[in-house]
DNA sequence: GAGCGCCGAATGGTCGGACCACTCTGTCGT
DNA sequence: ACGACAGAGTGGTCCGACCATTCGGCGCTC
């Protein structure tokens, strides 16, 4: 904590926040470890048991606090994708030049991190990466036969809800889940999380119905089996160029798309300021 | 009151923020704009205005939204600067391990920003980068050139200019600015604004400190002149190159650091597990 | 008529209390 | 010994009141 102002009038909750921060800094309460009841902080702190939600409230958007109705509020494990959930925000409200902006970003990571993969990817990671390939293609294809019914929701590992939509978006789904088990398997936690607050699913779907009228999915395909086999080849080089020239077509479709569609069908606000 | 029996029990708080994140996707809000008071937004929205406040103060601290005391609530101009605000929280934060994650992906990213900020930069932007390359050496030079040995200035402090943190944090405050004026210089403010999140005034801090003790600033500076002559000069790969030596010289004095002062004087938690 | 200062309405910030929904635990009944 | 149940504890929601700040307009002064 730098200083106390002495004269200045900060909030009551931006306070308590602070103070909350500064217990959790402090070691005062650890990863994982239940903080005292709303109404003991309130009480603790001198606030309001209103301004003490509040806070609680913005530590737990922030991802450092965990609320649980009925058992109490939770310091979280504080691993990077526990803070980098709020980056998602990012990816799902922009548009236009900032999508572009998020691209050019990932154009940066991607092959980095998937040069990284093909060199620590274990047989398990492989294994993973091979099935959300193989699952891609399938549902890519028979996206036109309907959404099957009950089918599995359950993947086994999937906390994220499930958008109830058809092929599209499994296929979005897919492809999300394709490059984010790659950065996975980097072996870097917050490669990860970064990896996933810059990709959207929206913005995902978006891309594969762009492509599927355009006629270019079977270009992200090649581009997808490029990098699949990269890494099973442990070619870390090979993996850098296929992730780059992935992105890269991702990116021109979007400049293309953000050109035509310039206040036509595509929902792009236009800033206009 | 009518429930909506259909099954799903979201919570009141979280349902109003999607509300109104939906009013801003929507259209129905542009950025900048200012939307309807709490009290009417309790009543538009069915929900009570302590929850209507805890949903905007969750929006709030994303920094979708700002409230302004008397005057009423805005929608932010919605910049990438503006949404990552939130990402500083993971530099604050983390330790150890996830520290050398943050650097990992640093050194991910520096050098693909640096090269392009060599391509990019026009003259008042490396007009800037030179300023604050100069002010670094200026503020740092006189602690080296003092005592190269172990004979460590601890004992009498002398009184040093105005300065109320000392130079270390002077510098680090450069070589932040550095780095930062360097990536705004390539014009993406996504990335601008992740390379912010990504850095942290105490990092640094603790990074130029123990530089000093192991006397190694030079170095740093050197890196720093040739990463600034690179971007002068236009060179992109020369700039790619020294920015990537530059974090993978931080990056191992960390991993040294941490190996070292491994439960010892650095205040790192031990999860235990 | 122009400029300035003050007041009050509008609005976010804080407070205290009440009740509901959920979780956990210890006890009771079988 | 095991399971169902009841109670206490805790977060979630709602209500109504009051405080602090902002901003616009009214009236005063010059």
């Amino acid at each position: 904590m730098p200083h106390d102002p002495g004269g200045e009038r900060t909030p009551v909750t931006q306070r308590a926040v602070e103070r909350i921060k500064a217990m959790i800094a402090g070691g005062e309460v650890g990863p994982g470890e239940r903080l005292p009841t709303e109404r003991d902080l309130a009480v603790q702190l001198g606030v309001s048991r209103s301004s003490m939600r509040e806070a609680i409230r913005a530590l737990t958007t922030l991802g450092v606090l965990e609320a649980r109705h009925g058992a109490g509020v939770y310091v979280t494990a504080l691993r990077p994708a526990d803070l980098l959930e709020t980056f998602s925000v990012l990816a799902e409200v922009s548009q236009g030049q900032t999508l572009l902006e998020v691209l050019q970003v990932r154009r940066m990571l991607e092959p980095a991190a998937t040069a990284l993969a093909a060199a620590r990817a274990d047989a398990r990671d492989l294994e993973r990466i091979g099935a959300l390939l193989e699952r891609m293609d399938g549902s890519d294809a028979m996206d036109c036969a309907g959404a099957p019914g009950g089918a599995a929701p359950e993947g086994g590992t999937r906390p994220r809800r499930e958008s109830p939509d058809g092929g599209v978006l499994d296929t979005a789904g897919a492809d999300l889940g394709f490059h984010q088990a790659i950065v996975a398997s980097t072996g870097n936690a917050t490669l990860a999380a970064i990896g996933e607050g810059l990709s959207s699913r929206t913005f995902n779907a978006r891309v594969w119905a762009g492509h599927r009228e355009a006629g270019l999915s079977a270009a992200l395909h090649e581009d997808h089996e490029r990098i699949h086999e990269a890494l099973v080849a442990r070619d870390p080089d090979a993996a850098r160029a296929a992730a780059t020239v992935h992105v890269l077509r991702v990116e021109r479709w979007l400049r293309a798309d953000l050109a035509q569609g310039d206040g036509a069908g595509t929902r792009t606000r236009a800033p206009g300021r």
